[in-house]
Parts: structure tokens; sequence; C-alpha cells
DNA sequence: ATGGCTGGTAGAACCAGA
């Protein structure tokens, strides 16, 4: 007998300025989980009701005011939460939950990194690197049964951006990004679920600049927001959607959320 | 046309996102 359990990643961009689209994100989508990331507000003053209220009574938060912040909201129990600060300075940026089943759920919001990709002239970036180092230390002790998604700030392949050739020197598709992201992906053997689902010729995006004109028509998009299992759990993912829709909603997050269907 | 916008906080000719 299996267990059907649909997580979903979404980065909110303010979760109190965007309840009423969450609200109407998990009523047409109905996920058991929903993850997510700069929820930009105090714990004290999260609004837990508002999920309550919709059966997601299961929540497991690290905010911090004004920036950054992370969620897990689920309408399944979770856990043994626990809490990294992979940027060593004590921002909000991760959770992990235990389901029922034993996996083992990280939601991360990976540091953008600022505009130059080059930690000399911009200490973000060399956060963003230092942030990489220690999820890559930890990534060697994960054995099995585990999920990691949110917002990793790094579009890998070439169909994950607008245009490969005008993007290779923005920050979030610069080589030595992608070239650590590869790393602490060989730690653990993580396999990027969506390209199990979308081939690597096909573009691929979660997210939209808020400043384009017209976003869909002019579709330059970079794939940001990831969610990505330890091997022994591929098998267990059955379909992938990018929930592009919401990015056209009334006052929309510049992320689109992700969303995963699992038969454990 | 990769910044043209957006949110939070302060009360900005601000900061940050990516």
């Amino acid at each position: 007998m299996s267990e059907n359990i649909r997580i979903a990643s979404w980065n909110i961009n303010s979760v109190r300025a965007r309840i009423d689209i969450v609200e109407r994100f998990l009523r047409e989508e109905e996920p058991d989980i929903l993850c997510l990331q700069e929820t930009k507000v105090a714990d004290d003053i999260f609004p837990e009701g508002v999920f309550r209220q919709l059966g997601y009574r299961h929540i497991m938060i690290n905010g911090q005011k004004a920036y950054h912040g992370v969620a897990t909201i689920s309408r399944i129990p979770i856990h043994n939460k626990t809490v990294n600060d992979w940027q060593a300075n004590g921002e909000a940026r991760h959770v992990a939950v235990e389901l029922e089943n034993g996996v083992q759920l990280n939601n991360v919001y990976i540091p953008a990194g600022g505009d130059i990709p080059d930690r000399n002239e911009n200490p973000k970036f060399g956060q963003k690197m230092d942030f990489f180092e220690r999820m890559i230390e930890w990534s060697g002790g994960v054995k099995d049964k585990t999920i990691l998604t949110g917002d990793f700030n790094v579009a890998p392949l070439e169909h994950d951006v607008w245009s490969h050739k005008q993007l290779m020197k923005v920050v979030s598709h610069t080589q030595i990004e992608i070239d650590i992201l590869a790393r602490l992906q060989e730690t653990s053997n993580w396999v990027d679920l969506a390209r199990e689902f979308v081939g690597h010729e096909e573009k691929l995006f979660t997210w939209w600049s808020y400043r384009a004109r017209d976003w869909a028509a002019s579709d330059k998009g970079r794939r940001l927001d990831h969610m990505w299992v330890t091997p022994d759990l591929k098998a267990a993912a059955k379909s992938h959607e990018v929930h592009r829709a919401s990015r056209g909603w009334t006052k929309p997050s510049d992320h689109a959320p992700i969303i995963m269907d699992f038969a454990f």
C-alpha cells in the first residue's frame, strides 16, 4: 500500500502581503505540505490562524523580522523540527521536519548573492558561496529518505534561464555557482526531480522579474526553485508541475510554486 | 527593456530581492 503525498514549495515574498493567494493556492491545489520561503515575518506574528482554518494545523516556522524566513505548513503530522544556520549569522533560512513515514523534509532559502559574482568586490556573493560550503558539509552526512527543496537562487542548466548567453555573468547563472551547486548535488547523489519530468532541452522557469512590462509575453524567467531527493526516493516522485498560473494572479509573488506528487 | 517593480520598515534622496 502506498501513501500519496503532495509537497509544494513557494518563495512567497511576504506571507502577510500574499495571504490571499496563498489561501487560493491551498484551496485549488491542496498540497499536503507547503514549504514557504521569504515569509518576512517574525515568528510571534506569523499568520498561523489562516492556515489552521484551512486544515493545515502542523506549522513549523523559522522566521525573523522583515527579511528571509521559512515555514513548513502541513495538513499531515510533521515532527522533530530542526534548524541549520548555514549562513552562520543567525539569518532564518532553513527548517527541517520529519514526516511520519520517516522522510526528512528540508526547506531552504539560499542567499541571492548580490549583483557582482566576486567575493572580493561583493561580500554577499562570498556569503552565498560559504552557505553552499556548509550545505555541502551537511549533505555529506545525509544518508537516504531526504528531500531538499526551496529557493536555491541558482539556475544551473542552459535551459533553466531565458538566455544562457546573456546570463552567464549574471548572479544565479555564473559558472562558479553552477560548479558549487554541482558539488552539493554530487555529495549525496541528489536527484533534481523537475528535470526527471522535463527534458534538459526544454525551457523551465520558476521565477519571472516584477520589472517586465509583460512577464508572460517576454517570458524571461529562471529556474531558481528546486526539489531534490536522495536516490532512494526518486521512484516515489510521480508527477511535477511549476504552477505558472499563480504568477499571473493579483499581487503575485515573483516566484511560482513548484508541486511534486509522491507515492511513498 | 536585467531593471522598468515590490515589500518591510521607518517615517528615506532607505534596504533588499535576483
